[in-house]
DNA sequence: TCACTCCGGTCAGTTCTTGACCTCAATGGA
DNA sequence: TCCATTGAGGTCAAGAACTGACCGGAGTGA
C-alpha cells in the first residue's frame, strides 16, 4: 500500500473523482511531501495521462483527456451503473455496439465483487422492456458467461432446446457470439457431436463455465458473423412497411429514433419506411405517435393492424371481470 | 514508462483482458524476467488484487474478483459502449440508477479522449426509444455538463424556458442534479437573481461550464431531493390500471418487465396492475401482448383504447396515399 | 514418470525514491 | 501595482526498492 504503484493509482482516482485537487490536498491524502507529489504527478505525465495544473489562489491539478482512457477508477455504486447499462445495451437496444458491450461486460463482471454481481442482478429485472422490439429476452448473465468462455478459451456446458423443441445437453468449445438482427448466436466446436455449430443464446439454457480449458480451433471461412449468416437458411421473412403519418416528420423521428426512416412530405405529414421482421413493432410505434396514419404497404400489415385495433377495442368494450 | 507503476497498469490491464496468461507471456510482454514478474503479482496482491495462478501444463494467471473494484482498463470500443449505456441509463430507462450513472458518465466523459466523446455522440442518434414511456427526451450531454458542474463547483451558463414559454439565459452555481419520475431537474443557486432555484434539465439549452469556480452554499433544508418535490406543487395525476389479460402470467410477465405486478388467476388468464401518469405504456404493453384482454380500470383507460384502436382501424382502412 | 508451470529464498549491484531546501514563475485579488 | 498563493523544478544525500541470476520445491495433468 506504501508503494509508489500503489499510490499512483490512488492518485489517479483522486484525479478522476474531482476535478481540481489543491496539490496540498492530494499531498496529504497520499501522505507524502508536496515534492513527492510534484513527481508523482510528473510521473503520470510521463505515462501519457494529461494533468494539468493551474497556479495562484484556487490552482489545482486537475486530469484533462488524453490520448488515450486511462484506468477508470470507480466506487461500487458506479460499477453497479456500468455494468447495467452495458447489460441493457448488450440486450440490443443500440445498435451496432452489442457485441463490443458484451465484451466489457464480462471484463466488468470478472472482477466485480460479488456482491456488486448481487446487486447488478436485482437490478437487472428492472431491464426496460426493449425487447419490446419482438423476440425472446437474451439473458445477459448467459452471454456474459459465453462471452468470458469466448475470451478465455474455456469449454461451456448448457441445455438447449433445438428448433424442433427437442432437449440436449450440449458441452461445447465456444468461439465467438454474433449478434445479427436482434437476436445473439453462439458459433462453438460442438465437443461431443464433433462439428461446429451455432446456437441461439435465447433458446439456451443455464450455461456453465467447465473451467477445461482449449486451444481454439480454426473455423472454417473464419468469418463469424457469415457463418452464422449461411447458416441460417430460413432467411425470415421481410417486410417493408411504408406508411403515411398525419403528423410532422421531427415528432414522428422522435419517436422512432433510428428504427425507421422519415421524409418530409409537402403537405406536412412524413413518410415512415421500416423493415421489419413482424408487425409488432411498427403498431408500437404507429400506436405511440398517436396521430393519425395511411397504410402505403404492405397489405399483411392492414390485417393485422385491423386485428390489433379490434383487440383494443373489445378490450375496452369488455363488461368488467373480476 | 519503464517505470514500475506504469508496468503494474499494464500488468493489471493484460490481466483483465484475458483472463488466463501464462508467466512467461506476460514477462515478455512487460519486458521484465519472470522472477520480477512474479514480483510484480506479489504487489498487485499486496495491493488487494486477488490473483489466482494455476500450475502445471496450460496453467496460468487470473485476475480474480476481488473485494474493491479495480481500476478498469477499457480500451476504445469498451470505453465508448460504457459510456453508451450509461447514457441509455441516465435517460431514465432503468429505475433507480439514474444519479450513479450520470456520476459515472461524467467521470467516463471527463477522461475520454475527443475522438471518442465523437463517437459516443454519433451513437447517440441511436437511442432507442425508451422516452416511449413519454415525457421530452433529456439531452446526456446537458446532464454530463451539469453533473460536472456539481461535481467540480463550476458556475455554468445556460438558456432556459420557464413554464410560461418567456426564455432567459442564467448564470447559476450548480448544486446537485435530481431524478424524479423520469425527469431530472437541475438544483442550484442563480447567480444573478440570487436565490435558490430548481430547473427542468429538458427545457434547458446549451448549458456551458464558465470555467469559473466558486464556493458551494448550503442549501436550505439540506436534501436536494426533497427541495425540488417542495416546488413541484402540481403532483402529476396518477392512474392505477388494473386489467385482466387472457394470457398465462409468464408470458404477460415477460412482456411488461418490472413495470407491472402479475398475478395468477385461477382460470389460467392473469391480472395487471400498474400505476401510470399517462396511458401510452400499458396500451403498448396490450399491444405487445398480443392476447384478448378486459380493463377493470380506470375508465379514461377504455376511453384511450377506444381511441387508439379506432385510430388503427381507420389507418388500416385509409386508402393507399401516394 | 515426466514435462511444464508457478513459488519463493538469497544475494549483490543498481536504480529509484524521498524529503529538505531553495529559487522561479504564474495568477488573481486587494 | 503589489503581494499572497500555488505550482515548477533543480540539487543533494540517505535510504529504500528493484532487478536478474540462480536455486531447489511443489502442484498438475498427460
Amino acid at each position: 500500500m506504501a508503494n509508489t504503484s500503489g499510490r499512483m493509482l490512488r492518485l489517479l482516482s483522486l484525479l478522476q473523482t474531482h476535478r481540481y485537487w489543491p496539490g496540498s490536498d492530494l499531498a496529504e491524502r497520499l501522505e507524502v511531501s508536496e515534492r513527492t507529489l510534484r513527481r508523482d504527478i510528473d510521473r503520470l505525465r510521463e505515462l501519457g495521462y494529461p494533468v494539468d495544473a493551474s497556479r495562484g489562489v484556487a490552482g489545482g491539478y486537475q486530469l484533462r483527456s488524453g490520448a488515450a482512457m486511462p484506468p477508470l477508477l470507480v466506487d461500487d455504486e458506479e460499477a453497479v451503473a456500468i455494468a447495467v447499462g452495458l447489460r441493457t445495451a448488450a440486450g440490443g437496444a443500440i445498435d451496432g455496439i452489442e457485441e463490443v458491450s458484451v465484451r466489457a461486460l464480462s471484463k466488468v463482471i470478472q472482477v466485480m465483487p460479488p456482491r456488486l454481481r448481487r446487486r447488478v442482478d436485482a437490478l437487472q429485472a428492472f431491464t426496460v422492456p426493449a425487447t419490446f422490439a419482438g423476440g425472446p429476452t437474451v439473458d445477459a448473465t448467459a452471454l456474459t458467461v459465453l462471452a468470458q468462455g469466448c475470451r478465455d478459451d474455456e469449454r461451456i456446458r448448457f441445455g438447449y432446446t433445438a428448433r424442433d423443441g427437442e432437449q440436449s445437453t450440449r458441452l461445447v468449445e465456444p468461439h465467438r457470439l454474433v449478434s445479427l438482427g436482434r437476436r445473439w448466436y453462439l458459433v462453438a466446436w460442438d465437443a461431443e457431436k464433433h462439428g461446429w455449430r451455432t446456437f441461439r443464446v435465447d433458446r439456451l439454457t443455464e450455461p456453465r463455465a467447465t473451467g477445461a480449458r482449449f486451444r481454439q480451433r480454426e473455423l472454417p471461412g473464419g468469418d463469424a458473423a457469415e457463418f452464422v449468416r449461411q447458416r441460417l437458411s430460413v432467411a425470415p421473412a421481410q417486410y417493408e412497411v411504408v406508411l403515411t403519418v398525419h403528423a410532422p416528420a421531427e415528432v414522428v423521428e422522435r419517436v422512432v429514433g433510428q428504427w425507421a426512416t422519415v421524409d418530409v412530405r409537402d403537405d406536412g405529414s412524413s413518410t415512415m419506411t421500416m423493415r421489419v421482421d413482424s408487425f409488432e413493432w411498427p403498431v408500437l410505434v404507429l400506436a405511440s405517435v398517436g396521430a393519425e396514419f395511411d397504410v402505403v404497404g404492405p397489405p399483411e400489415l392492414r390485417d393485422y393492424l385491423r386485428e390489433t385495433g379490434e383487440r383494443l377495442l373489445r378490450g375496452a368494450a369488455a363488461p368488467v371481470t373480476s
